[in-house]
DNA sequence: AAGCTGACTCGCT
DNA sequence: GAGCGAGCCAGCT
């Protein structure tokens, strides 16, 4: 087929795969911490990049602000985060996790 | 070319 | 303390 199947990502989304790929784990990141690494203010484009080409990283570390894991990817993200020994914690609106525990910092383990 | 949506964030009421 | 709205960037239709 002349069609590549796999939509190439885009030079930004192969950025965030590429930090988020970095990610330790049992440490978390959010969305606004990758955008700011990237020099940019779209915690959206990341999501986005995350939700279209986030199948080769370990998405489930990028978390929301406050801690708040993926809308819509919760569950998933409770389940992996628990698999690498991050304590989840389930709450109203959502399992979260302690940013101030495992949120990963370059530079600091 | 223009407009809308989105795995977001912050501030105000 | 909780809820609502506006702002922001990047990608897609």
């Amino acid at each position: 087929m002349a069609h590549t199947g796999r939509v190439p990502p885009t030079p930004f989304a192969e950025r965030v795969l590429d930090l988020v790929a970095t990610i330790p784990a049992g440490r978390v990141l959010t969305y606004g911490d990758v955008a700011r690494h990237l020099g940019s203010r779209a915690p959206r484009a990341v999501g986005n990049a995350l939700a279209r080409f986030g199948g080769g990283v370990p998405w489930w570390r990028v978390v929301r602000a406050g801690g708040g894991l993926p809308t819509g990817h919760e569950l998933a993200a409770a389940e992996r985060l628990r698999a690498e020994g991050v304590v989840v914690r389930p709450g109203p609106g959502g399992p979260s996790v302690d940013l101030e525990c495992y949120r990963w910092v370059p530079g600091r383990a």
